[in-house]
DNA sequence: TATATTTGCGTAATCAATTACGTAACTAAT
DNA sequence: ATTAGTTACGTAATTGATTACGCAAATATA
């Protein structure tokens, strides 16, 4: 991706921010692996949810982790699979499934702890090692979008085109 | 995505780019609608690429998207299929298929053209309300792991650990 | 109380991209 | 000139997530 669209610029921050989360969510997954752990990265919002919220319905963790639905309960099967979580019908409304961490998932914890601690390090050492800190290029992209959206924003440009 | 993870830092860096990154390729495709032209936003690198390079064989044009080549047969037979893209086997080398834009094709691009420069416009207006530049931090960090990988850094973290 | 609407969840279909695998054409080494 | 290895491409299967749809429970409304 050099050469031709080095030009491009701010055109592709889309595509650029995408193959960056692609290569690090990979190292991630290698990282677990080398460590000899059977944990996913796509796992680790759920998990780590669960492992500070105790118990929660579908709906609710998919708004937390801004995810939909049936990923949610694709990703809690798997957990489930694992059987490092349960569920179990909510008394108040028959409706919500909620789920919980199980004994064995909570006695993983301090294993993943460990794991966690080291990604954490690494990332910190890239975002030191910048000049520019990506993460708060990150934040102030949200507080950007989350004061009017890109769509929004689009139009707006469209309109004083116009005049 | 807030209260629990929001100590959680440079953990999950990745899970950020992806969302932000989420969030405008979905923002492209509304206004590509929004603006009548039945365009894609997966289709741009391809057919961007190919708007400069004339002829391109599968595998060149992987490589120069870092994309894998099932990808862009896929990405190609969506475009042919819009009469937007011809290819031909290379007389050079008969294992090679060579892409490009057809005349269709060619002739959109003045639309599209329009498109992006309104893409481009309000990407800037992004990048220039930041006090940190995401541009830049994504360089920073395409830089940072093109000297050494991030898993190459997990391990000598690792070892520096044991000393 | 009956009815309409909303909410929570589950399943199915779909999408975009990947990995794995196979085949044919080219290249290098003997 | 054969053989071995590499490269280019295509297809199939898989992955990870989404949207669309439907049902049942809860809530609001008449």
């Amino acid at each position: 991706m050099q050469d031709v669209f080095s030009k491009l610029g701010p055109l592709i921050i889309g595509s650029r921010l995408k193959r960056m989360s692609d290569y690090i969510m990979r190292a991630g997954a290698e990282f677990y692996t080398s460590k000899g752990v059977d944990f996913e990265p796509k796992w680790f919002p759920l998990y780590y949810l669960l492992s500070h919220e105790k118990e929660l319905g579908i709906m609710d963790i998919a708004q937390k982790l801004n995810i939909s639905h049936p990923a949610v309960i694709q990703l809690a099967k798997e957990l489930e699979k694992k059987g490092w979580v349960t569920s179990t019908k909510s008394k108040e409304d028959a409706r919500k499934r909620l789920l919980k961490l199980s004994k064995k998932g909570i006695s993983l914890l301090p294993q993943l702890q460990l794991i966690w601690d080291d990604i954490r390090e690494v990332n910190r050492q890239v975002v030191e090692s910048q000049s520019t800190n990506v993460l708060k290029a990150l934040e102030e992209m949200e507080v950007f979008f989350a004061s009017k959206s890109y769509t929004e924003r689009m139009k707006e440009f469209q309109d004083s085109k116009k005049k």
